[in-house]
DNA sequence: TTGGTTTACGAAAACGTGATAGTGTTGAAA
DNA sequence: TTTCAACACTATCACGTTTTCGTAAACCAA
């Protein structure tokens, strides 16, 4: 657009244009430009170098600070071959304990200078590896992940160990797998499990039924360990009839309904929250009181269980305390790695969060 | 480090360090060094650019795909200046209603390409202001937002008009300010208020109180009008001290069982969800029954009107509709701003998502 | 042979930055 | 006067792409 003489109103328009809508970010060149010095005296001037004088470091800084001058990260990010970001991917985000962890990790990264882009996988496999391959193509520096359901049913996790095998450092929370070796974070979902039915066993409930979700998820099996374990260890006979596996939670009421009348059941664990209020809402259609006549403990600690009727017992798994320990893994690698270790230790360590019972109006 | 030929241990290291650790990403240039041709041959080969002969063009992709070759996504931006990414700012991600909205974002945005990075200001105006501004240096193509309250209570929206004026479009949800203009997605919070408290009255309750957060919040304003309006609309007078505004959620037990036992209402208009459970919470400890005594409706359907017993009736705040329509928008400008539209109209949108109410067991 | 068009490729610039390695001028020590 | 360092700044490269432009070689028509 050619600034001509004779139109005034098309100069006012493109003054109109430049200088009041659009403040466009400045660069280091436009900045070397209009003060008539050159791109590496901008850039130093701006990094307080003693090589510059004193006099171009100030008039460049001023100069600077009027446009606002910020360094594009994408460029940075080119340059350092490090973006300072950590890439998330979660089955789902409307999930209170994935959005806790999502808290926990973005608290850390914030602290130490990183941002985190966040993907989901809706328990897909097929979009768990889209996002990983895109966010490996350098939009990341390392992930933090927690495996989809489908994943964990085929087993495929050679997107995971490609991703590491280019040097990209992950760390896995919760649903992990042993086959891939990196750093994890997990709670004893097995332990954590036993104390709970070792709880209700010490209020006297015997027969105590298991509401846990289809088998290949990592965590549902180990939940059910710590049920058996906790069973035979009290010389209580394992009851396969009073394992429920549920696949789609909008749906199971009628498997729950049977559960309670034909079993004369007087305790339920549930393997989260959703189960263990559908379970208390059906005991109370059937004329069930909680806790007396049913006891329910639910494991994770999430916003029903606090505001349920009766709230619910439940075994805490504290997502904020999951997601710092995954972020300060990461960042700790991250930093470490950048130092090129000779040997490469693969050192990978497995953290786990304590977990405790909360003590609520659904067992007594 | 050489290849020293006498040293056949050190050549062992050498090649398990380069082939089975380190499958590090590979790049345009190493892919026409390892061929003997030019840059630009292999990447316009990829790109089958017929300017390239059938067996060179066949040879690098057959490499290419071996050595497993993705573009990487810094460069590109860098290059392309897009990102192909949007950024996320919310006050909160543990809340239901912000999870489901990004949750609809993601889908649109996958759909289209693009990658989301979120931050939170955790309600904070600094955190706000520092999280735009690191994602505004060229890590993101475009905003979306909801307010922090610390921000809406300042009322300073410097940082951003500011990006607007960088030529980066925003488009704010559920809390906007109309201080900025951007597009906006929103619901209708006075008219659905109310139609909430105009359901209530239709049912015959005359004593309607109203549970909501402090006044700078703009939907709380808003909604507040709402029910302002429908009371006189109806011939009921209105009574100042029938509405309460609450600051912290853990601590307002006690008000509102004052409210409760001194006022003699028969109906709660709550704001959220969780004022509206703990509204039943303790109408039932004072021995009131809901729905009979006091019936309850409840802003923003989340997980706990669903779980609580009895179930609240909810105004319905689809915060996927509002994600996608968000996503959308902030999408259309960013594909057709490409185009740099001559005129740079700014035919800003405010986009009204439809709510209605959920009748559950609160109201009968 | 001359001139022109394909074909098949390469060189170089650009995106924005920061680091390394210069370069020219001044002043002071030898 | 020479030499050498200090000073103040600039040129260039690299990060990984894509794209524009250029150019040899081969082929064809006149």
């Amino acid at each position: 657009m050619p600034l001509i003489k004779t139109n005034h109103i098309f100069i006012t328009k493109i003054k109109i244009i430049n200088f009041t809508i659009m403040k466009r970010k400045v660069t280091l060149k436009q900045i070397a430009k209009e003060l008539d010095v050159s791109i590496s005296t901008v850039s130093k001037s701006l990094r307080n170098s003693l090589e510059i004088g004193e006099d171009t470091r100030l008039k460049v800084q001023a100069f600077a600070k009027f446009y606002n001058y910020k360094p594009n990260n994408i460029a940075l990010s080119l340059k350092n071959r490090k973006t300072k970001t950590i890439g998330i991917i979660i089955p789902e985000i409307v999930h209170h304990f994935f959005s806790t962890v999502i808290n926990g990790i973005e608290q850390v990264a914030n602290e130490n200078g990183y941002s985190v882009i966040i993907c989901l996988s809706d328990d897909s496999f097929d979009k768990e590896v889209l996002n990983m391959e895109l966010l490996a193509n350098g939009s990341i520096d390392g992930f933090i992940m927690s495996l989809s359901k489908e994943t964990q049913f085929k087993g495929d996790f050679h997107h995971i160990t490609e991703v590491i095998d280019q040097g990209m450092p992950v760390v896995m929370f919760d649903r992990v797998t042993n086959e891939v070796f990196c750093d994890k974070v997990i709670i004893d979902d097995k332990l954590s499990a036993y104390e709970a039915v070792q709880s209700l066993i010490d209020k006297g409930r015997k027969k105590i039924a298991l509401v846990t979700t289809v088998d290949y998820v990592s965590v549902g099996k180990l939940r059910t360990d710590g049920y058996i374990k906790a069973l035979l260890d009290n010389d209580i006979p394992f009851d396969e009839n009073l394992i429920i596996k549920i696949e789609n939670v909008d749906n199971c009421e009628i498997t729950i309904g049977k559960l309670l009348e034909d079993k004369a059941i007087d305790a339920v664990f549930a393997v989260n929250e959703l189960f263990a209020v559908t379970c208390i809402k059906t005991a109370n259609k059937i004329g069930l009181n909680v806790p007396k006549d049913l006891a329910v403990i639910a494991f994770t600690d999430g916003i029903i269980s606090k505001y349920s009727t009766p709230t619910i017992t439940t075994v805490s798994q504290n997502g904020i305390k999951m997601g710092n320990k995954a972020a300060k893994m990461l960042i700790e690698r991250l930093e470490s790695e950048h130092e090129e270790d000779e040997e490469y230790v693969e050192n990978y360590k497995t953290e786990v969060i304590e977990t405790h019972l909360i003590e609520r109006e659904s067992t007594n």
